[in-house]
DNA sequence: ATGACGGAAGTTTTCCGA
């Protein structure tokens, strides 16, 4: 079984590269973060034509998330469940994967999928930065809920957030700055305490390795990135997890995204 | 200190991302 986690900075320029990569990467459960497009303009039908059901959660202009998925999504749920929020940035929803109950471990099968879109907070001090921190601690408290009901679960995408200075190209540039902050970290670390596990770090890693390059000053080409793309795994499921990979090949189209997708495979 | 690049809105510049 292979997830996979994918910002796609709007699907109306990326919905070319998008079905390319899954055409070569044929994951069950894809997450999209940035589509940039209200629901009334997703592509359906194309998901549908190379094999893939979709759930949205669209927002114009800004934000917007998605699951793609060979298999149907069950008991899919938008946003966050008692934070109030006018932007459309997580989408969950449960896969059963195998025909009989897990029987190994005694749980229900099938696996709670939670694809998130973590807010910017584009300066530390700004109002952005505060909605940021409150977003984080509404996800924590909804997701410590979350994991007694679904104890197969896997939070991935774009979390804007580096777990340390193996994150960051330039740490001592980066240091306080935006995604760097102690702040953050703070709460990224406690959603680890809840009981997940950064399925990247269970392998070893080539050296500097990065989701996202910026567009600016030949990023990519320098390797001037940050990991700020995750998949965590809960506790439940660490134990399956036998690979996890950032897929740098998008990045390298025409017209890339600025974001790599992370895929983790499970048995 | 600022802008670099890219997308969206929308028409010409501005906001935002990370």
């Amino acid at each position: 079984m292979k997830l996979a986690t994918w910002n796609i900075n709007s699907l109306t320029v990326r919905l070319p590269q998008v079905l390319d990569w899954l055409g070569a990467n044929p994951v069950d459960v894809l997450a999209l973060q940035e589509l940039k497009m209200s629901d009334d303009k997703f592509p359906h039908a194309a998901f549908a034509a190379a094999g893939y059901h979709a759930s949205c959660f669209g927002q114009k202009t800004y934000n917007g998330v998605a699951l793609l998925s060979k298999t149907p999504a069950d008991n899919v749920v938008r946003n966050i469940p008692g934070f109030g929020d006018d932007m459309a940035r997580v989408i969950s929803a449960t896969f059963a994967f195998g025909a009989a109950p897990d029987a190994a471990d005694n749980l229900p099968n099938g696996i709670r999928v939670v694809g998130a879109y973590f807010p910017n907070g584009q300066e530390p001090g700004s109002d952005k930065f505060e909605y940021k921190l409150a977003w984080l601690k509404g996800l924590r408290s909804w997701l410590r809920t979350e994991l007694l009901v679904h104890p197969k679960l896997v939070l991935m995408g774009d979390f804007n957030i580096t777990f340390d200075d193996a994150d960051v190209w330039d740490p001592e540039g980066m240091r306080d700055q935006i995604h760097c902050t102690d702040e953050e970290r703070y709460e990224l670390n406690a959603l680890i305490a809840l009981g997940l596990h950064d399925a990247h770090r269970l392998f070893p890693q080539p050296a500097k390795s990065y989701s996202w390059w910026d567009y600016r000053d030949f990023g990519f080409r320098r390797n001037h990135g940050m990991r700020i793309d995750h998949i965590l795994v809960s506790g439940a499921l660490r134990p399956r997890v036998t690979a996890c990979r950032i897929d740098k090949t998008p990045r390298k189209n025409e017209r890339p995204s600025d974001h790599a997708p992370v895929v983790v495979e499970l048995a």
